[in-house]
DNA sequence: AGTTGATCTAGAGCCCACTCCAGCTCCTAC
DNA sequence: GTAGGAGCTGGAGTGGGCTCTAGATCAACT
């Protein structure tokens, strides 16, 4: 098989792109963004070398962007973490934040889709037996 | 009171924007864009005059958008509303698929959300009892 | 007649989040 | 040693959805 024996993982940019399903251009994209929480090792030509925890931290991130968050914020809570300890309640704010917004979005998406399931169930009437038309 | 005694319902790009929530340049993007059912009239001067239809068309629009449908989608909505009667399958089609991916949206957005949450609960745990810190 | 404010058109510009390119380096295999 | 493939950098390009500008017109008010 592949797996070696469990060296200080250590990961290159195509197989962390693999693994997250970002695309290399993604990460070095991510990376200049500065929403890496550690800064990536690199090999003595200069690869990036990821480690699993690397890895982590991009699927949060994953799901921070998934989720609607600008790369502005991640950036922000990215400095928090770097900054360690004592930007806890920070960190906790903008999650808080994001949260609340993605609450909304749902309510949003929510109500946009009663509708959308409104006309489709005009358009099925409709079409069962034409009485008078769905309109528009 | 504002109301009329409800003449041929004519609005201007201004009132328009104002009722839908939609810029000015919206209107006239959107229009550009080929996704008003009906040709906006038009006054001697060249000035749009929009009817009550026009705006709930609108409205569907923005529901349409809110809910991430691509804007060449609700023009193909438009034009088998404009072509007429027979095309209500195709219609039908389209908000279906639409539904199908405003739910794949939502499903997504409550496991991001799920996530969100769980991290906003191990930082509370953290601020309230500092036991070992909440990792990233 | 003059001023203001809304509207018009065509087209340029903007923001976001990537995405891709050129030109180069590096490693591995043959 | 050389060909192929992955990776590197800086910077340009893309796509979607508006947004804004310039310069003209028009209606209403003073």
């Amino acid at each position: 098989m592949e797996t070696p024996p469990a060296p200080a993982a250590s990961l290159t940019i195509g197989q962390v792109a693999e693994r997250t399903g970002l695309s290399v251009h993604a990460l070095r994209f991510y990376e200049r963004e500065g929403i890496l929480a550690a800064p990536v090792r690199r090999t003595s030509g200069g690869g990036r070398r990821y480690s699993e925890s690397d890895v982590e931290w991009l699927n949060l991130c994953i799901v921070l962007r998934a989720s609607g968050m600008p790369i502005p914020d991640i950036r922000r809570y990215t400095e928090f973490v770097r900054a360690g300890a004592g930007t806890e309640p920070d960190r906790l704010a903008l999650l808080r934040a994001h949260e609340a917004r993605v609450l909304g979005r749902l309510a949003e998406l929510q109500r946009s889709l009663d509708i959308v399931r409104y006309k489709v169930a005009v358009y099925e009437d409709y079409l069962e037996q034409q009485p008078a038309g769905p309109g528009l």
